[in-house]
RNA sequence: CGGGGUGUAGCGCAGAUGGUAGCGCGCUUGGUUCGGGACCAAGAGGCCCGGGGUUCAAAUCCCCGCACUCCGACCA
């Protein structure tokens, strides 16, 4: 019911731009017009326009550059390195509890796909397919992965022999193929890169116990290196993983009060293993199926971060995973001694394992400051003559632009201290967002209600049936995001029905 | 896949009623600057998204594609 005209006329001059350029009047920049707060330009206000204030960070802070084919992105270095940051400690974590890296084949063949009817329909609308090699039609098409549950299970059905041999604790770092109708950098891409976690285990309880350890890891990563609070719960059969028996998440609250899935682990209890025979000879000298779980995270935690973090400057990077922990910022650095004590600097945070950066270009301070900003890098240091008159430098927190002067010869233990206290700072702007906005509701009515005016997480009493949910996305426009692990009571009966409550469950509008 | 919007220099945009292109920022070079996106000067940079039409003539008008983007449905 859109005027077209009238949209028009709103695009070509009252839609918000990213970018203002000097000699617009109050937005001036480089006349320093602009309000104090707003010091990087280019980025839209994400109260003006969250989804566009989220495309402008992708875009101006160097994570991400649209491919050439529609729906894939390049992940450029800046980007590239805060993936590498999360795999290294993921990984680290994973080969704790003692899995183990593999690598898949990249292509399935379609018989091998179709073995396991609910996985196939599951993903059927999204795969894509190979049918030439070279300039011969191929007897039989190849699907490029959309997950490789297939792939490890036609290999263990192979490899496995001996309930010795279990359990088998695999992961694999790669990238996976679904073909999305709609895609947004890190949030839906046609290709993401990702870990998957497969595993297969002698018992169900051994099975269950690793789908909920590896839940437990993905909530802590989120918590203590992302510094993303979540909701841990378990998915409805509606929204679970195609072929899953139960699919666990972990829930999070961006700053537009959307909800996000951060990471999914599955349990898969022995369907797969049936469906691909998979089998074992048992303590029994029988033959069994073993039970099997996969879990999941991907480049979409980067997305998790710029919204979870970000403010109107640009990206804000939890110090665990920025790529530059701190920039060494000189002033005045034409003056004599002031390139050398920055270097000095420089040499001194290095040494004591900051990752940190220099800035000797000839940029002027602001354009500097602000570059930084935009990037998201945690801490800046600036030195400049005064500055070393007195044998101090000055540290800026970039979570809340607090200015701490430090004493020279104290930098190597102040700085690492100061990163954990930005860390920590942002998981609880995270934590208190998150806990401010989960509302309590006893009707569908009153859930739209709340939904509409907070956003946020709403949570109810739920019976546990289908129909509800499709009730509750049709009148209210949210989607079960999960059954918490800690339940409340709210009340007797399902706010949607009436009918007497199983579970306490919590709607969302998801990304 | 449905509904809007937009494609002109790296980015943001101007280019009524058709006559093959401009502005700001950025970039390069030289100089002056430097405690929050500096200034001056001289430069470089365009198959106007693609394909068809209409016309003496198309960035501009008409069809058809494609891409991006926003809003829904689907998903990590």
């Amino acid at each position: 019911m859109v005027d077209k005209a009238a949209a028009r006329l709103y695009n070509k001059y009252l839609r918000p731009r990213a970018d203002i350029t000097a000699g617009q009047g109050p937005w001036r920049l480089r006349g320093k017009v602009m309000a104090k707060e707003k010091r990087v330009e280019q980025i839209t206000d994400m109260e003006v326009d969250f989804a566009q204030w989220y495309t402008d960070i992708c875009r101006k802070a160097e994570l991400v550059e649209y491919a050439s084919v529609k729906g894939f992105t390049i992940l450029r270095p800046y980007g590239y390195a805060i993936w590498e940051n999360m795999q290294r400690i993921m990984d680290a974590e994973f080969k704790k509890t003692g899995h183990v890296n593999v690598a898949m084949p990249v292509l399935i063949p379609e018989s091998l796909l179709k073995k396991e009817g609910e996985l196939v329909n599951g993903f059927a609308p999204e795969v894509a397919w190979v049918t030439m090699g070279g300039s011969e039609q191929l007897e039989e098409r190849l699907a490029f992965r959309p997950t490789s549950e297939t792939m490890f299970c036609d290999h263990w059905s192979r490899v496995l022999h001996s309930y010795r041999e279990l359990p088998m604790l695999y992961n694999q770092w790669c990238s996976v193929i679904r073909w999305e109708k709609t895609t947004r950098p890190f949030l839906r891409s046609r290709e993401f890169w990702w870990q998957e976690g497969h595993t297969i285990h002698e018992t169900a309880e051994e099975a269950q116990a690793e789908t909920e350890q590896q839940l437990n890891c993905y909530a802590d990563f989120f918590e203590k290196v992302l510094a993303i609070p979540v909701v841990r719960g378990r998915k409805t059969d509606k929204e679970k993983f195609a072929g899953a028996e139960a699919t666990y998440t972990v829930e999070c609250m961006m700053k537009d009060r959307k909800a996000l899935q951060g990471a999914t682990s599955h349990y898969f209890g022995d369907k797969f293993s049936r469906a691909y025979n998979v089998t074992f000879t048992g303590r029994d000298n029988k033959l069994q199926y073993p039970f099997q779980t996969s879990w999941g995270s991907t480049t979409r935690m980067i997305g998790a971060v710029i919204m979870a973090h970000g403010d109107n400057n640009g990206l804000v990077l939890p110090p665990h995973v920025a790529p530059i922990q701190a920039v060494v910022v000189p002033v005045a650095q034409h003056k004599p001694g002031v390139l050398e004590k920055a270097n000095e600097l420089y040499e001194t945070l290095k040494a004591a394992g900051v990752r940190v950066t220099l800035d000797d270009s000839d940029n002027s301070l602001g354009w500097k400051c602000a570059q930084y900003e935009m990037k998201g890098v945690p801490l800046r240091v600036e030195i400049g003559p005064k500055d070393m008159e007195n044998g101090v430098c000055m540290a800026v927190r970039r979570d809340n632009g607090e200015k701490i002067s430090i004493v020279i010869d104290e930098l190597a233990a102040r700085v690492p201290e100061l990163l954990e206290q930005v860390q920590q700072g942002l998981y609880e702007k995270a934590k208190k967002n998150l806990d401010e906005h989960i509302y309590a509701a006893h009707s569908i009515e009153e859930a739209k209600e709340l939904q509409e005016k907070n956003g946020g997480f709403i949570k109810t009493m739920w019976c546990g049936e289908e129909a509800c949910e499709l009730k509750m996305k049709e009148q209210a426009g949210m989607s079960s995001r999960c059954i918490p692990f800690h339940q409340e009571k709210l009340d007797e009966v399902c706010a949607c029905c009436g009918k007497p409550a199983r579970h306490m469950i919590f709607w969302g509008v998801a990304y």
